[in-house]
DNA sequence: CACGGACGCGAACATGTGTTCTCTGACTCA
DNA sequence: TGAGTCAGAGAACACATGTTCGCGTCCGTG
């Protein structure tokens, strides 16, 4: 997770003071407005006193692998990390409350189409291709175990089949109540053992659980 | 948080059949490279005879409200529903580790110009506006009672001074450690209580506590 | 029909913007 | 010391690109 972002497959070149506050100009830029900067934004955003040393720099972080530019194209200058590391946000429903003796509500399509729901941003490559994850809200510190505090958010994806050592949510029958566990297979009957490694596992007979998801991630806001 | 996204709020015009082609086009534009088309990429990828009616149709698109031009700038052309969507991620800094026993890694000028560094996205929205946040990663279960796990990632932002309640990262001098707590001043000591309400909080003088950053967020992944 | 407005066309125009050329200074290496 | 390279300054150049203007078409109205 959270690849590094080096140089290409190119030579590792290192960077100059001002190529580095080049590429930082651009950044902060992409971010302010939708569009890359010309090269006399740059000149002047980094106090250069030519546009000749700045596109003699750029060459430099082209040369680098960093950015890319297409020439003879106003503002077509790339930056390659971010291209390459999955397009930034992906928005997923945020369907609900997930609170101890409640089943976990189930996403519809309702939840994808429309706008009416709230919607979270996850960094992309939190999501490693769950294009059909969803989000929940937790209630209440029944989750602590996993370490999962009222106010989280947890990130779900669908699925019926997990495999030993995954974090999954799962509703039990006799205790009616969804819990956040890691899960494993043992004869029939399965283990669910808490994040918290202080705390013990508890034993169920198969037929008992319900899985509802696996977790992908989790996020809290201070 | 994670405000949803609906609709514009400006009157709501009829876009004609050209204007339409033309948004598509636009969107179709800013999935593949990362810079908005020129007029003229516009002309020749909507099949349209003249440039100036390219604009003629940008203005309506421009007066509708679906999109935000900067006059006299190349290629400045911002599609607004996507601005209003909290603008992405915001890429940070991860400084390193942080343990038990170990001081807070401080984030240098060279973190953030260098691409020497992994780095962290962050939806833009979970940062409110701390554009100097940093990313670490924990090691070890020693911060378990703030519900953070080996592995996890925590988003600070540099801060010395803190108001009560707030979730801090702290250096105990006599302690020897890095750890994350809710500080509380009382008098002259403060009561740092994990966020974990089933574990006591520690009292320490004050002059032992040196606050190192403020937590914003944390993320962890499956 | 005359008229005006919405829409479109093509070309010229003005400026934004990438590129290139020459000249300098600092540094390395033989 | 002199050739060579790197990094930069400043100016000019050439093309990319936004803008404007005159003209034509279609349509609904008086």
């Amino acid at each position: 997770m959270f690849a590094s972002v080096r140089g290409e497959g190119a030579g590792v070149v290192e960077l100059s003071e001002r190529q580095r506050r080049i590429l930082q100009f651009i950044r902060n830029w992409a971010e302010e407005h939708d569009f890359p900067p010309s090269i006399r934004d740059i000149q002047q955003g980094c106090q250069v006193s030519s546009t000749s040393v700045v596109d003699y720099n750029l060459r430099g972080l082209e040369r680098a692998g960093v950015i890319r530019r297409h020439r003879e194209v106003s503002r077509a200058i790339e930056l390659c990390d971010r291209a390459a590391r999955g397009r930034g946000v992906i928005s997923v429903p945020l369907v609900g409350a997930i609170a101890a003796g409640e089943p976990l509500p189930v996403p519809t399509a309702e939840h994808w189409s429309s706008d009416e729901i709230d919607r979270v941003e996850v960094p992309a490559n939190m999501l490693r291709g769950a294009h059909d994850a969803f989000a929940v809200r937790v209630r209440g510190s029944s989750m602590i175990d996993a370490l999962i505090d009222d106010g989280d958010i947890v990130i779900l994806q669908p699925a019926t089949d997990v495999s030993d050592g995954d974090m999954v949510a799962v509703w039990l029958r006799t205790r009616q109540e969804t819990t956040l566990k890691h899960i494993y297979h043992e004869g029939n009957r399965v283990r669910l053992q808490p994040a918290n490694s202080t705390m013990q596992p508890i034993y169920v007979p198969a037929h008992e659980v319900e899985v509802q998801g696996r977790v992908v991630a989790a996020l809290r806001q201070a």
